[in-house]
DNA sequence: TTATTATATAATAATCATTTTCGTTCTTTT
DNA sequence: AAAAGAACGAAAATGATTATTATATAATAA
């Protein structure tokens, strides 16, 4: 955790910006919902419990740096708001998202599983690829399963 | 373009929706830029034209009843705005898109190119697929260009 | 150490896309 | 024709995000 936040306070010297006490509690917040997609509301209510002096406009403007820098990554889901993932260390790459349907449940995917496709759309569409987003929407297991318990019981 | 809006209107009726006149102007503006990503405010625009009594709001219920019949889809780039794209009649699944990060350009590709990951995905996570987003981030031909003469010149 | 400057901040107001409300009109049903 | 329902336009409301402004903090120069 510690040499984490160290590691995020060179990147942010290294281009120029301070880890000021708001930035280091924001950044905390991120790395202990790692697997949550928090939007910037969720974000400043969990600074807050923290740090309560701290305003939402800074929230904002911290998650800003941060994506600039690719330290996190800005997500939409189509649900109005903007979430925000703090990117793995080492990761090239935005990971995918698995959207359940039914429950609205997000689940990440690690493989990057785009090599080939990469390769095409390259060639073939002569596009020099820097990023991508790619998002699946289907039913989880977890729902999957409730719908066969459901047919079970009619039978 | 006639029977084109013909099917739509009987989409429509199956869902039990009319094809108001709103509507069918509505969807001429989509059906007239198939190749452009509008957002409601472009659509509304360009229904005002024609047809200079509708409302914005009627627009905004309009996309949104088309989307929910997969009529149209949503995308949203990350530009604080969303966008809408006439489905291609018989595409099971939402094509993808290259957003230049230079010029803002948006390109569509109709390919499915995703069979395969969808195959891995829905076998490794156990999660059933019914749709997917995809956008590549890069830079597009004309940019790589721009660039190369860039170069030459300085040379 | 003090003065100067730049940077970051909190609080608030402003903006912009989208949604809701509400009174009206147009259809369909009775 | 009356009643009920769907769809509409205009305007108000909402909610996320951004800009403003005055204040504080830190970095640097004197």
């Amino acid at each position: 955790m510690e040499d984490r936040i160290d590691r995020i306070k060179k990147q942010l010297h290294t281009a120029g910006y301070k880890l000021t006490p708001q930035r280091e509690a924001t950044v905390r917040v991120l790395l202990e919902h790692e697997e949550d997609h928090l939007s910037a509301e969720d974000v400043y209510l969990l600074v807050k419990e923290k740090s309560p002096e701290i305003g939402l406009a800074t929230v904002y403007r911290t998650l800003e740096l941060l994506t600039e820098l690719k330290i996190v990554d800005k997500i939409n889901f189509g649900d109005g708001v903007s979430r925000y993932d703090l990117r793995k260390e080492g990761a090239a790459h935005f990971h995918h998202h698995l959207v359940c349907i039914e429950c609205g449940s997000v689940a990440e995917i690690q493989e990057d599983l785009l090599e080939e496709v990469e390769e095409i759309v390259e060639r073939d569409w002569k596009f020099k690829i820097k990023d991508h987003r790619l998002t699946f929407h289907g039913i989880c297991y977890r729902c999957q399963q409730k719908h066969a318990e459901e047919q079970n019981q009619k039978e």
